[in-house]
DNA sequence: TCGTTATATAACTTCTTTATTATATAACGA
DNA sequence: TCGTTATATAATAAAGAAGTTATATAACGA
């Protein structure tokens, strides 16, 4: 789990995010991908360099296309983080439920 | 949801998911959290202007302090967009595995 | 009231990102 | 073989991000 940099870096553009949200109905060209954006060939082919760095997507070669599809392991990566802080901050949350309610107060206020 | 582009873009920075990771144990104040980096006060006060203006974490005032702590919203809101993208995911990988599996071919090939 | 502590802001530098245009490459169809 | 289509790459400009130092502010404790 170490390029969670790459990943979340690449879902920071709202134009690859919606490239992923395309590509999530199925392969598609670059063409195909590029035509609903205002932005030039050259820009999306960019944009997709990054999303496949980040082991987002996949391409492949058939003949002279490029056909993109969703990657669903760096999803599961993402998860996994969120899933760890998510789990961290309910327990903090317990916690401080608890120090509200009062109960078993141990020793809190100990704080230096 | 529509502050997709700062959540993500603040979890891209690992220093920042450095911080989140702290918050996650518990609230902390500026120079508690600044003190396991190398790097300046301010640079730590800047990714915590970055991670609040994403709503990843809320600050109070308490006398001269500023401590954080984790607001839970923000990780739902990317939960919520994982799930939506993991899901269409999931939709069509079992089609792509129905086509591949061989499974009623329906109108394939007739690809353009 | 004064020095100290906790934090923020400003000015500035450097590095990165994103988009553009122009151009290259490579497969396709005639 | 030739023009066309699909895509990538390079050069470059413009905008943004991240860190630094210097400085401001505001509450604290003596």
């Amino acid at each position: 789990m170490q390029n969670l940099d790459a990943t979340f870096s690449a879902l920071a553009d709202p134009t690859r995010r919606a490239i992923l949200a395309r590509l999530a109905l199925g392969e598609t060209t670059v063409m195909e991908l590029a035509e609903p954006f205002d932005m030039t060939q050259p820009a999306i082919s960019r944009h997709l360099k990054v999303l496949e760095g980040a082991g987002l997507i996949i391409r492949r070669i058939e003949g002279t296309k490029r056909p993109c599809r969703l990657a669903p392991s760096a999803i599961d990566e993402i998860d996994q983080w969120l899933g760890t802080l998510r789990q961290a901050l309910a327990k903090n949350y317990d916690r401080l439920d608890a120090v509200l309610a009062g109960m078993k107060p141990k020793k809190r206020k100990a704080r230096r």
